[in-house]
Parts: C-alpha cells; sequence; structure tokens
DNA sequence: TTGAAAGCGCTAACAG
DNA sequence: CTGTTAGCGCTTTCAA
C-alpha cells in the first residue's frame, strides 16, 4: 500500500506552488501553459485530492447523511435509490443510517452524522420534533421525506396540534399556532391518494372500511378519517409499531374484533403484507370477504394472488427530489414538495358482500 | 448556526492542554482530578470531537464503504441492514453505494470512496477482478459479500478459470493456478443450498429442471450443473442480465421455448419474482403445471399463491458478518465464512404432472 | 498569474 | 502526568 500522492507531490513535480495546483483543480485562473503542465503531472501520479483536507479546511463534509427506517421495507429501499442516484450523479457521498424506527437509535445517528460533520441530511423521521431540534440548531440542512416529524410533546393536546400541522400541508385548515420545525420536506400527495382509495371502495358499496396504520402514518389517518367523513368508527382505525410482528398482530386483531368489516386500507406495504397474511391465516378471502387497498406499489403487489391493488407513490423520484433539494439548499431556499399518488386498481378490491 | 466547540475550547476552559483533553476523551491516562474536570467542561459545552480533524491525522477516514447492486432487492436491503447494525454497534459511519450491477458505477464508487479516504469496504461485486485491482492496490481492506468477482478477463478460458476458482470455496476441486484476488468473502453455501432444492425436486419426480440465473450467480449455476449432473441440457439453463425486465424475458422465454421443463430453480429473488410473473401471464399453474424454488427468502415469498418454496440465506447475518471481518480486519487476517441456507419448503413445489 | 503562509481540529511525539 | 509542538492535505487570503 503506497503512499498517495498529495497536492505537494503533484506541485513539485510540476514546478509550481501548491496553491496554483489547488486553483488549476478547482477551475481557477491560471497561464494556459501552466495549468496543461498541472494537468499532466495530476494525471501522471494518479493524483486524486484528499476530501480529508479539503473538509477540514471547508469545515465540512461534503455528501450528505440519509436516515430511514428500515431498508428491509421495498419503499425506503426506492427511496435510498432515488437519493443515491442523484447523489451519484452530484459525485456527493452518502453516509446511511437505518433507524428502525426508534428516535432514540435516531438521535444517536444524528450525533454520529454531527460527529462527521456530514451538514445535510434526508431523513424518514421517526423522532418529534424534539429529537431533531438539535440538528437543526447544529445548522443541519435537512430534508424531510416520505413524512413530517411530529410536534414536540409541548402543550396539552400533542395529538391534536401534530394533526393540524400536518394536514396543513395538503392544504387542510390548520391553526397557525404550532409550526414546530421549519424544515422543506418531500411527501406524496397523502390526502389525495387516501381518498381516492376511500372513494373507490365506497363505490364498490363498502361501509365499514378499516384503516391499518403504522408510525409516521399521521397524515394519512387523518385523511382517512376525513375521507370516510364523522362519526369515525373508531374501532376501525389501529396501529401497529412498525415492526412485521406488530403489524401482523394488528391486522389479526382488527379482523377478529370486527369480523363486519368488508374492506381495509393500510398505510404502507408492511402493513399490506401483514393484512394479507392476517386474512389468509384467518380464512377470509380477498376480495370476496374482505377487500384490500395497500399504500405503496411495491413489486410482490403484483404477485400475490390476487394482485393487490394499491396507492402507488414515487419512491425513487421522492427520493431523487429530497436529494437535489438538499443539494440545493446552499442557493435558494428551498420550498416543500408534495408529489402525485396514484391508484392502481388490480384484484384485491370487490363489491361487498 | 453557532461555531461547534473544539478541543482548544475545551482545553482553554479546563485550564489544561489540547494533548490532555485528547487524552482523556481517548481513554488515555490522566489524573482522576483533571480526567473528571475534562470531562465536565467537555459536557459543559457539549463538546464533540471532530471527525474531520482526527482522520486528516490519520490519515484515514473511520467507518467503512458498502457497496451492492441495487436497494430495491430485499435480498441486499437486509444485508444493508445487517452491516449498518454492525456498523451502529460500533459507533462508525456507514458510506452507502449502489452499483446497478454495473462495473463501470462500480469503478467510480471505488474513487469516490478512495477519494474520501474510506479504506474498509464491503462489496456485493458487479465487476471481475480488474474492476476490483485498483482498490486492492490502493491499499483498501476490502469483504466481498454474497458473491465474489469473476477473475479477469486474462488467459483464455475465463469462464473455466472463474468456475474453478468458484467451486473451491465450496470445496470442489479447484486448479490453484487461477488465485486472482485474496480478499475474505462471506457467502451462503450456495452448493448446498442448490443440491438440497435439485435433490428435493428430483425426489419429486421431476426430470426436466431448470435454472434461471442473474450476474453473480456463478457459483449457483455451478453447483448446479454439479447436482443434475452431466449431460447437463444446456437450453435449461439461462440467464438476466440483473434488470426486473430482463428477468421477466429470460424467464418466459425459458418457459416458451421449453414447453416440457417441469421445475424450475432460481437463482435470487428477483428471478423468482419473473417467474412467477412470466408463468401466470403463460397460463402455467405453480405448481401444477411447473415447480419453483426460488433462492433468497424473502417475506413476500410468503405472500404468493402458492406460496414460494425457497432456498433461504441469512442476508442479515452475511452483512454483519461481512461488517465484522472488515472491522477486525487489522488485528488478524480474516478468514471467509460461508453461512448455511436452508430449504423452506412452502407450496410452490409439487409432483411431476 | 503566481507562491508563501496561515490555519481547519485533531493526535502523537517529545520534553518537562 | 502533562503541555508544547509539529504536522495530516487542503483552500484561501495576501503579496509579489
Amino acid at each position: 500500500m503506497e503512499r498517495r500522492a498529495t497536492i505537494k507531490d503533484v506541485a513539485e513535480a510540476a514546478g509550481v506552488g501548491v496553491a496554483t495546483v489547488s486553483r488549476v483543480l478547482s477551475g481557477g485562473s491560471a497561464s494556459p501553459r501552466t495549468r496543461e503542465r498541472v494537468l499532466a503531472v495530476a494525471a501522471q501520479l494518479d493524483y486524486r485530492p484528499s476530501a480529508l483536507g479539503r473538509n477540514l479546511r471547508q469545515r465540512r463534509t461534503g455528501g450528505m447523511g440519509l436516515l430511514v427506517p428500515d431498508l428491509t421495507d421495498t419503499f425506503y429501499g426506492q427511496l435510498a435509490e432515488g437519493v443515491l442516484a442523484c447523489a451519484r450523479s452530484a459525485g456527493e457521498p452518502v453516509v446511511l443510517g437505518s433507524t428502525g424506527g426508534d428516535p432514540e437509535q435516531e438521535s444517536e445517528l444524528i450525533g454520529m452524522l454531527l460527529e462527521q460533520s456530514v451538514d445535510r441530511l434526508i431523513a424518514v423521521p421517526s423522532g418529534d420534533a424534539e429529537t431533531w431540534a438539535p440538528a437543526i440548531r447544529a445548522g443541519m440542512t435537512v430534508v424531510f421525506a416520505d413524512r413530517l416529524p411530529a410536534p414536540a410533546a409541548a402543550e396539552e393536546d400533542v395529538r391534536a396540534a401534530a394533526l393540524t400541522d400536518l394536514l396543513a400541508l395538503d392544504g387542510l385548515p390548520a391553526t397557525p399556532q404550532t409550526r414546530p420545525l421549519d424544515v422543506p420536506a418531500v411527501v406524496a400527495d397523502d390526502r389525495a391518494g387516501i381518498r381516492t382509495a376511500v372513494r373507490y371502495l365506497r363505490g364498490l358499496g363498502h361501509k365499514r372500511i378499516a384503516f391499518l396504520g403504522g408510525p409516521g402514518h399521521d397524515r394519512r389517518v387523518a385523511a382517512f378519517r376525513e375521507a370516510v367523513g364523522a362519526p369515525v368508527d373508531e374501532e376501525l382505525v389501529v396501529f401497529g409499531t412498525g415492526s412485521r410482528d406488530s403489524a401482523y398482530a394488528a391486522a389479526s386483531g382488527l379482523f377478529q374484533s370486527r369480523p363486519d368489516l368488508s374492506a381495509v386500507v393500510t398505510g404502507g406495504n408492511v402493513l399490506g403484507e401483514a393484512a394479507v397474511l392476517a386474512a389468509r391465516e384467518l380464512d377470509l378471502r380477498v376480495p370476496r370477504d374482505v377487500s384490500l387497498v395497500m399504500y405503496d406499489d411495491v413489486p410482490w403487489a403484483e404477485l400475490c394472488s390476487p394482485p393487490l391493488t394499491v396507492i402507488a407513490q414515487p419512491g425513487r423520484d421522492m427520493g431523487y427530489r429530497a436529494a437535489e433539494l438538499v443539494l440545493r439548499a446552499g442557493t435558494r431556499k428551498p420550498r416543500s414538495v408534495v408529489l402525485p399518488t396514484e391508484l392502481i386498481i388490480r384484484g384485491s378490491c370487490g363489491p361487498r358482500r
């Protein structure tokens, strides 16, 4: 393992000062003669500027951090691919962390990124505003993707505050008092997605429609509540904690406690998976006994039988756009982006029996 | 965005020299009194040592790089989760890259990592030994996971060389002349996995068993060839290039050109997905018309109907072990690891019709 | 247009 | 046990 050539080596070999080499390589001014010589020598020595030196000098790391709950969830895989694609085309490194949906791990990872001087971050947040305050205070440029962190547990009615704030992004009325974090985000148009799905199910005659959600699905539940309209049958709105086991338990519990439901909308693909499994276990036929609409279009949705009707959201685009935002953040103050969803009708919904 | 406290700030505030602070924080010797004071001040100032400074000084970045072909493939998601879990428990950052299975992108990413002075790398390689030579030469500690790079296109019979070398890892005879890369690897026991699957199918009466592979499945094909025994019906061994489209095309082509086959083994889950889709499109019933065994146990395997019989390999463990190897590499020369596979019988195989 | 020099924050000699 | 000092490789004034 031979030592890599440094800028000094290049300077000496080219008979110029290090400053000149630096300038030439970063596109600064230099006489054609010098530039040519430096370039030649650099190529000859296979010189690659050390990011370490540059970063220390500039007191910041290039590239960006990426925090997702779980790479085993295909949707986050798609999202990550989008981020990586954008980063690659910008030649920037991506430091990845998986939080497992745990705010504490998320905090630790934020700390780790801070330590690395990674000052740009794309995150599918698991913690609330309080978890994120340190990152913001430290001057990180963060862009949220897929969802927003819940407002901090401040006043009395956290949940209400969360919902009004989150709904605001989709155009629902919000009380302006609670603007917890001023961070741009790239999210899907959950409101439209859910609304379309609920309407579709309604059109098939379904009355008792359940919602099966998980962490981070606040905006989706809110939209669901809005779409089904008051009064909401609260027993038909259930949550898992994020793990596959808990998702399965939630789905199974739902089906057993409310055998009268005829359709369910899930807030994510892991919950959709759980619903299919639980239904099968309980001998509920899809769509004869129960209709199913799942959030996220993942490749295996088509493999199920019947193939799953889904609310597709562009995971890859979401990641790509988020990466763009975080990279351009220096230039202009980024504005949040809402990406369209699409109801893809396959075979998991039928008329109410 | 206030400036972060540096070691100098801590030293001044504690009335000691910077070296002392450095020592205390890295567990060096110091009087209890001093240690306590430094620690207190550091905490008070919320001091976090800058990885930048440390890395520059030590001329290497902590942490590790991770290169996978595609995060949208659940298996690589599992693998990545394993790597991240190990890295997290070691407090080390992970720089991620997705190669899309393209050697050229892989090279570029290696270059990027070199530039970042990331000197430890876990990779599911797409390029051959030649692609990897620069990384090795540069002194990177690399550990391959899931597969090995094909030997460089040197002599005349590349494929033969590749196979002998690859088979060696599973205990097949190999000619010692071609040891392309001396890099530890963490792989599944493909030979046993494939053999078990083929025997199982044989036991069900299947004679014409096909193999549907993709890039990086060399060891699996070789094992397949060995398991079915000569003469191998070459038309029953087909390959996709890695994309979902190409996998589908390969599967569809196989089913159409050889309607007489009664079972197929796929080298990975993307190919399994393609096989299910293609079979359905051609009105082949699984397992009545065709039996299917897929490599990789992914959550959705169970959702298919019938649920897919799979050769499970421990993706997460694989990642974890690889990360351990790469982290311990300084201590002892790491030895390759072969992880066990397991045939999980579900419903996609039946007796030959 | 160019080079010398001053650090960025940290660790590792080396003295005291 | 502790402080001083010399860089790690790079960018960036500031003069020449």
